[in-house]
DNA sequence: GTTAGCACTCTATCTCAATGAGTGCTAACA
DNA sequence: TGTTAGCACTCATTGAGATAGAGTGCTAAC
């Protein structure tokens, strides 16, 4: 059995039809629908044919059919529209809260949730594989210092440290100035044990705060590496085929529970799409256990000076593709327009 | 009608099963359970006084007795007996993480979510009427700055400036000095506008960025000031009486939007039970919209150097509020002793 | 290849009766 | 006067038909 024109025009106008109404749907309805002219009858026996090639199914017998996971990707792939949408709210927001990173981020996916009607997770820029821009250590009392770790693209990360030995205004000073000249604008990535070797030895007798500051640095940029900010959780209680209470509580767990996202939210490779930077995962093509009967749009974002995060939208599988994907693309590029000028 | 011992003891039987059964509880159920020897029709007798007086009604006629919440205050406020609960794993929690106070108030909120079945949250402890400890300003380039902001109690706020004019090393180590000399010791609610003029006619030239700095330091203490982490929002997915799709979308998107949650993680003065730092609020006793079906217990925390937050735990009305009191009650006394020897 | 017609299937909805838990009231009892 | 047995009554819940309606698959005619 092959794809001709018309089965494509049936099964677009099946899916176009489940997406706004939730429902099976029938023939007669197709038949009216489409300007094939066509009976009833006739559209029964193309959709037999679909049903056969496994691009929908019956809930059950005399009931209309509803798009398969293959069905769906059928339409994602050849048969989606985005629409290139503004969302007129984010310009706002992106023009304001320019300075803090957090905000922004809170702000967008936010705004994402809203305007979707579907869950909406953004990660933070990853700071892997950048630069150091420079440490700065502060005396805060005899037993403790403050490192505050700037890396490229101006994220801050501080840590207080407890240091053995007490340590003077002067020392402090010193090592300062060894760590940043040592350490600035190198890759995190490459700061290696011989480095670390090496800067201990010219501290001298202060080489153990050394250790520690590294240790912090490594730690600060590991610890919070992956951080994820999520919105509208609650309206995946909006569709009925997510909403019974065992589905949702898992679904809205996952919310909860950041880190489970990680890996929806981490690229890995470049697959299909992945030139447009956006990546569509059907019903059981997630890598997440219990969304099965979702689907997830994620599109890649980079700010500027190579810093790079993921947004990711969360509804049923019969989720607007078109208007969700369009969404994202319109925001992809002006996330990434922003910082390019700002 | 006044309340005697005998009705005192059938209230209490007719709540202690609700509690547990979440059923409407009939006289016969108590004639069995009580030891007053008493035949059910003597108790029908008793449990009309007591609807009579507000503290049981029905849901309909020929169903048994489920407490208003009159009934639930007089168990709370008399008959409650607040168990002693250690939980296992809070111990390790508190010890690990002294060091980042975020992780460890996740950890804990997490923990206490798990442990009771009921939504989790937990203020992160304010830095209101806290002291400036230091204030750190680094060149990050030409035209930005990094501003450190450490407040009493190593709460730490980072802030990048963007200045109008260039700044040269020196300079911002004379604005250091400036800036801490000033306001080191400060406490935060003290900075005033003469304060703020004083320090801009010393800085000369360069009253604009001490301007700024002031700013930031207004704009990272306030922002910031209730921080508060949720865990275990779809805990209330197990309760049926919350658990449907109208009220448990609102109870959940409350605690996504954690702002809502200030109102009840605020203390305001000092009510009935607050000598003992445990508010119980019933029902339609709560300051929160779309929450009248729950019950809210909070506890205040002091993180020893008069760091204040609170502590709350949100649950149907029938919530086991023996528990949910004697593991707050414990929770706070660990927390306290923490960092009094820590 | 397309269509009208028809028997068939299955879900959803409604009604109706039966069940059972629990009550309130009355009259008898200690 | 307080307690209890007894009984009629109420009302939510449950399950069993009965019914309607949507939609299909198949056949035969166009």
């Amino acid at each position: 059995m092959e794809m001709d024109a018309r089965k494509t025009v049936i099964l677009q106008a099946i899916i176009r039809n489940y997406l706004e109404t939730g429902e099976p749907v029938g023939s007669r309805t197709i038949s009216k629908d489409t300007d094939l002219n066509l009976s009833s009858a006739t559209i029964r026996n193309e959709m037999a044919d679909l049903e056969e090639m496994g691009y929908i199914e019956q809930p059950h017998t005399s009931a209309g059919r509803i798009p398969t996971d293959k069905g769906y990707r059928f339409y994602v792939d050849t048969m989606m529209e985005a629409k290139d949408r503004e969302m007129s709210e984010m310009k706002d927001v992106l023009l304001e809260r320019q300075d803090r990173l957090e905000d922004m981020l809170r702000s967008v996916v936010k705004l994402l949730a809203q305007d979707t009607k579907y869950g909406a997770m953004i990660t933070a820029p990853s700071t892997h594989s950048n630069k150091l821009k420079f440490i700065q250590l502060s005396r805060v009392d005899t037993a403790h210092l403050l490192a505050v770790i700037v890396i490229e693209g101006n994220v801050i990360r501080n840590r207080i440290l407890t240091t053995q030995e007490e340590l003077d205004e002067e020392t402090v000073l010193k090592l300062n100035m060894l760590l940043n000249t040592q350490l600035s604008g190198v890759p995190i990535s490459e700061i290696n044990l011989s480095m670390i070797a090496a800067m201990k030895q010219q501290a001298g007798i202060h080489s153990g705060v050394i250790g520690e500051v590294i240790d912090a640095v490594a730690e600060a940029i590991s610890e919070e590496d992956l951080q994820v900010y999520t919105s509208g959780a609650t309206n995946i209680l909006r569709y009925p085929e997510l909403a019974d209470n065992e589905k949702a509580s898992q679904l809205i767990n996952t919310f909860e529970e950041k880190a489970l996202l990680g890996d929806l939210l981490t690229p890995e490779g470049t697959e299909g799409e992945s030139e447009t930077g956006i990546q569509v995962y059907i019903g059981s093509e997630t890598k997440v256990q219990g969304m099965q009967d979702c689907s997830v749009v994620t599109a890649s974002y980079e700010l500027g000076d190579g810093l790079r995060g993921t947004i990711g939208i969360v509804g049923p599988k019969r989720m607007d593709y078109d208007k969700v994907v369009g969404t994202l693309k319109q925001l992809r590029t002006k996330l990434d327009d922003l910082y390019r000028n700002g």
